[in-house]
DNA sequence: ATGAAAGCGCTAACAG
DNA sequence: CTGTTAGCGCTTTCAT
């Protein structure tokens, strides 16, 4: 049971079979014009009954022509750190395609900051390049972005968090509302029939909103109709001692509390619950960051979903190889797995 | 911020720079000898000095040889299409390597059929390949098969169950052991203090003893010391009148039991549960099959922890790639994630 | 509109 | 032991 694929069937044998030289063949192949009708629809045809591929290695030899994609991230700064975990991802897929010429370009904005955002946009329409990989922070710069590469064929591919219904080619990343759905079946699981559930948050200005919000419209959507009892608890102020204070208030006034969905900042909350307390309640949130995963490991923190940064970035680099090398078709999405990691399986997620 | 790479130094550079021309330059990065010390010496110094990487592309462009891979697995059957699984990771694998002229050969034997296994053993042997990729299913026969390769420097990679100890190039899979260890963490969280354990299986002797061992005594690992009550449950009829009476009567005998665990066939053992007895029981088992899929999907199974088939089969192959292409060390062994699938989660896993 | 020809960087065979 | 040379399959330029 072999799986073969050599052939040896090249441009050349095209070109005899269709009693031309290789030069039409190749604009045939390339949609390069110049061509007669007659000899080009002989050439196709050609192509069909032999089954022609071309040898993608031999093409990248001769052209050398090389993409740049700008990737457009935010900064990882070290109240969020998340952004630095793409770095691994980005640098694995690069050691597979920089041999076809793709190289990355990496533009880091502030993910609070429009202005910086903008400054970033500015520079990958001035110096023009063959690809954009991007987070769409803020809207309308990001609308800006994809009227110029409209006409333009740049494949623009979004990750991490997604805006539907624009002119992008792709997104890469997880469904937020299906991991909070997840969240809320895993934490339903773990505590007692009458158990009632917290949804906490740490509003920031600087984060994502769309994306917590799909979160905990997820995790919603599981418990409607269910009868549960749901509390929330949103701070924005940041401060440790009153979010201390703000999580002891609930626990104090709600003795059936066993669950807690964190929505974002699990470390600030994870920080806020005493170990003694911690006993009676299970805890899920997001993101696979180091401080986070000391929390798992110590029993802070029960469950993790997992966003795979990582992954996101590898896969991401390499949809611009399948468009650019390959001229494979592109999904209009493509969606990560939702990983629960928890104590005994943390270790397996760690890399890449 | 640029990632470039392009540097452009051939081995025509490097020639140039050791005053020599570049024949012997090849030879010395081919360790094919017959340059003297004194050249081979400069040429050495020039390669670190100018920073060389060598065009794999170019180089694979000459040279065309291929190389084949023989893949020997376990035969899928209707009672384990399990390895049926592996099949999208080949092609996936296959579709970024081929073009650096790595092919496979898929050798498949019945798992409980030593003779089959010699089979394709001596198959291999006979028709020498360039790399060998195996579930190490029978002790004796991979042994042989090692003798024959060690100093051929032929890689041979296992997959899925692992022999420690012996000369093989590598390991790609789960950590058995680990799998049965989380998932008694896992069930852990999801029944009361006081409940009771089972551990079901069913015996066939076609299976992989060692792999379900580990598992089991992994996840008495986690119980050790607790005080939790753990009851076993073992099939060897394969019957499923058999195994529905036993199962009930454990279920009669055993008010306190809350959770299952099942080493291996877990379909057998979910349908011989009513839905009205499973509202009393979460059940954790293995392998992301079809069958399984669906007794996830409508409640009769609570979690699987997936052996990631597709990601063993297309990482395994691409581990070829890194060895015999790009002449890349390979570790010792590849630990894949253990992922939690649950009904929320599993369209996210059923492809690669 | 088509054909001929020069390489891309490397391998391998051969001549010196 | 070292240098030369002919391609691998394709792209691209330049005549025709």
């Amino acid at each position: 049971m072999k799986t073969s694929s050599n052939k040896s069937i090249g441009i050349k044998e095209i070109a005899e079979r269709a009693n031309v030289s290789i030069g039409p063949v190749d604009k045939v192949l390339h949609n390069r014009g110049g061509v007669s009708k007659a000899t080009r629809e002989r050439i196709l045809q050609a192509i069909k009954d032999l089954g022609y591929t071309p040898n993608i290695l031999a093409s990248r030899l001769k052209s050398s022509r090389d993409y740049t994609i700008a990737v457009l991230i935010p900064e990882a700064t070290e109240i969020i750190p998340f952004w630095l975990a793409h770095n691994t991802g980005f640098e694995e897929a690069l050691k597979e395609v920089s041999p076809f010429g793709i190289n990355i370009s990496i533009l880091t904005f502030e993910q609070n900051n429009e202005a910086s955002f903008k400054l970033r946009v500015d520079e990958v329409l001035h110096d023009g390049y063959d690809g954009i990989f991007m987070v769409p922070v803020f809207y309308d710069e990001t609308i800006r972005l994809l009227q110029h590469y409209k006409d333009l064929n740049v494949p623009v591919i979004f990750f991490d968090s997604n805006i539907p219904g624009l002119s992008n080619l792709s997104f890469i990343g997880n469904n937020s509302k299906d991991s909070g759905y997840l969240a809320a079946n895993l934490l339903d699981y773990t505590i007692s029939k009458k158990g009632d559930i917290l949804i906490a948050s740490i509003e920031r200005k600087e984060d994502n909103h769309i994306q917590f919000s799909a979160r905990e419209e997820g995790f919603l959507t599981y418990f409607k109709n269910t009868g549960r009892r749901i509390l929330r608890f949103t701070d924005n102020t940041g401060n440790e001692q009153t979010i201390s204070k703000g999580i002891s208030a609930i626990f104090n006034d709600n003795p059936h509390l066993e669950g807690i969905f964190v929505v974002n900042g699990i470390d600030k909350i994870a920080a806020a619950v005493t170990p003694a307390q911690k006993c009676n309640y299970r805890m899920i949130g997001y993101d696979l960051i180091e401080k986070n995963i000391q929390l798992l490991k110590n029993g802070a923190i029960d469950f993790l979903i997992s966003q795979q940064p990582q992954k996101q970035a590898y896969q991401g680099i390499k949809l611009f190889y399948d468009y650019l090398i390959l001229k494979k078709p592109i999904a209009p999405s493509y969606y990560l797995p939702l990983d629960i990691v928890m104590k005994a399986n943390i270790d397996y997620y760690r890399f890449l």
